[in-house]
DNA sequence: AAATATTAGTTGTTTTTGTAACTAACAAGG
DNA sequence: CCTTGTTAGTTACAAAAACAACTAATATTT
């Protein structure tokens, strides 16, 4: 035969992926949202900002493959909350770099180490080889380039 | 210092499963989305019934830990495709017991197969050690008992 | 330098999801 | 039985995502 038979639902790559990713970004979910009213695509752009420095929507978009209308909206509401400042680029005015303030920096800080936290206490069920080897695959899969 | 300066948002478990289930996800999702006109939580009901045969919604839900409005939605539109049947349960007649019928399977097998190539072409990328250690580590993230 | 095409970002509209409230059937406990 | 509680599944409404169409600025072509 062709085709060996312990194929799985549980097995399906994507499948599975699509459950890790869910039930491990449960509890952190949960912080970002109740406790700090945020987003996900939010503290995703806080976090580009706060980790790779000031930058425009179109670079955080094509960083976090994430769709244009997502981030502008994103932007829009944590320029509402002043977390972020959106200036206007001197050499191409349709672009805006945008920066985060001191507030938003404070909150990135904070979310910050929690997700220190949080990667730590979930890596901690494997070996240190294993967690380096299951982020590197994952990256491959991700299709960020090393 | 208490903390390492490695954390990277690209390396951040919950960020990192996400982006690479989303990316890994693409192409699978245009065939069952553009192919079959089906719904991420259809195809997924519809691989439980054909996998692990008849069931509850109840019971897909418990399985795919997806809630139970979305089974509901998902089923409706899948009868109404005419690709299963529910009938009441005996015992118990507030459940019904979902089965596939003839073109139902007939899906479900064309998409299985779609499904098994391109699994199979995703681990490719790893070595068999590696892939299979992949399952694993995420079996145990997402909280699959094995 | 017009005319045309492309790009950064926004806005409007439609789908899809999340959440809560609901119906109908069942399960106990008194 | 008959009240109270629970469960399977649906429905209604609010929040969020997807998609398309748009504006304004910049490149490119002729």
């Amino acid at each position: 035969m062709a085709k060996n038979d312990e194929f799985d639902l549980q097995n399906f790559l994507p499948y599975l992926l699509n459950q890790a990713a869910e039930q491990s970004s449960l509890e952190f979910q949960r912080i970002y949202k109740d406790r700090y009213g945020l987003l996900r695509t939010e503290w995703r752009v806080l976090f580009h900002l706060g980790m790779y420095g000031d930058m425009t929507a179109k670079e955080i978009g094509a960083r976090a493959l994430t769709h244009k209308t997502k981030i502008s909206r994103a932007v829009s509401r944590l320029a509402q909350r002043r977390y972020i400042t959106r200036t206007r680029s001197e050499n191409d005015r349709r672009a805006e770099l945008l920066a985060l303030t001191q507030a938003g920096r404070g909150v990135y800080q904070e979310l910050r180490g929690i997700a220190e936290d949080y990667d730590a206490r979930l890596a901690q069920q494997f070996s240190r080889g294993e967690g380096a080897l299951l982020r590197m695959m994952l990256r491959r899969l991700a299709g960020i380039e090393d």
